[in-house]
DNA sequence: GTAGAAAAGTGCAACGACTCTACTTAGCGA
DNA sequence: TCGCTAAGTAGAGTCGTTGCACTTTTCTAC
């Protein structure tokens, strides 16, 4: 995944940051969030517990370690689209392109239960996505030549933000993920009755 | 604005409870969110801490005290709305109505400038707003005879309480509310560059 | 190679939010 | 008047998180 990294240093700290993170998702997955203490993991990785948060800003950012550079790749998918494609056009094949992948690892369905059964982290995944939305407008606007804060381009990022929590847990996140797409760019609709069953 | 409550129990209660409130939003107001502790709270209100935490769910919930009731008002807008309305329809004026007066009272901008500076406190009041979404989904989709996690009900609960989030800062709010309901019900489009000044 | 800067890690004390438990106090209903 | 119950208290304890002074390891430049 990485490159080997160059100094002997710095791969003793991926290896700490690692071993830490590995660990927590460990004590995560068998005892449950709430149960695990920070001193618990920093045992399990035998380290101190400053060095837990000299790697981790906190006990949440234990879970969603890899989740790093989501903000760049979004920023680069608007910004290096298609030309003549428009840009929900772009956030929608962006999302649909990455997001599976991220899914898709092992273990996949434990964690995804981990998360959804303890509202903190619920939270802070929720906040994940959204704390972008800043940049990805001023992306957005940017495109335009307006504002950054023009209100349209606040909305639709955030808006867009708010698509892969909202397809969460769906069956079909794909259908999902398209019918919200849907609703943003022709404006939403009624729900059709089913027949009545 | 609320009845003077039956007993004398629960008086004392309402009282306990305004004079801790009281005391936190003073002492917040003057110094700051994070440079108040719960013991300085507990003690101008003269209490104990544990008092504190039997009225009031932890240090947060402190400053947002008024706001409980918006959940039932929210589902009241739609239930009750006049026959022919359209749900968008009935959110956007509830939230028109409802809103100013709540911005209105003294202190407002003070109030607002803590939650804005304090970012745990952003983060909690966006919480209190998207909290809702699941009640309110549901209500729509009841509205239709849908199922109750129907993804446009689910999508629509989740936008329009985005919207107090987003125009949130505007100079004017209510030709914000306005934009942003326009995006959901006609379609985002792109912002017309404005003139080069 | 070796000295010394720089960074990683340690151990410990401390703070603040929050919880728990056992206890007192005060209102309430008979 | 007698309990019952709910509100409040004191105090100890847990846990996340930070700061500090210190040791160890690695890198860099001579």
């Amino acid at each position: 995944m990485t490159v080997p990294s160059a100094s002997r240093r710095d791969r003793k700290k991926a290896a700490t940051r690692q071993a830490i993170a590995d660990a927590a998702l460990q004590l995560f997955l068998e005892r449950g969030y709430d149960q695990v203490s920070i001193r618990d993991i920093a045992d399990a990785a035998d380290v101190s517990t400053a060095t837990v948060f000299k790697h981790f800003s906190g006990k949440e950012a234990l879970v969603f370690d890899q989740d790093e550079d989501r903000e760049s790749q979004l920023i680069a998918a608007v910004r290096q689209r298609p030309s003549g494609q428009s840009i929900p056009d772009a956030l929608r094949h962006h999302i649909l392109d990455t997001w599976p992948s991220i899914e898709a690892h092992p273990q996949a369905a434990e964690f995804t239960n981990l998360v959804n059964s303890t509202p903190v982290l619920r939270a802070y995944a929720e906040r994940m996505w959204t704390r972008y939305t800043d940049s990805l407008s001023a992306v957005i606007a940017d495109e335009f030549g307006v504002d950054h804060d023009n209100l349209a381009c606040v909305a639709l990022a955030r808006f867009v933000l708010e698509i892969p929590v909202l397809a969460r847990g769906r069956q079909d996140r794909r259908a999902a993920v398209e019918a919200i797409f849907d609703i943003l760019t022709h404006g939403w609709e009624p729900p059709s009755k089913p027949p009545a069953q």
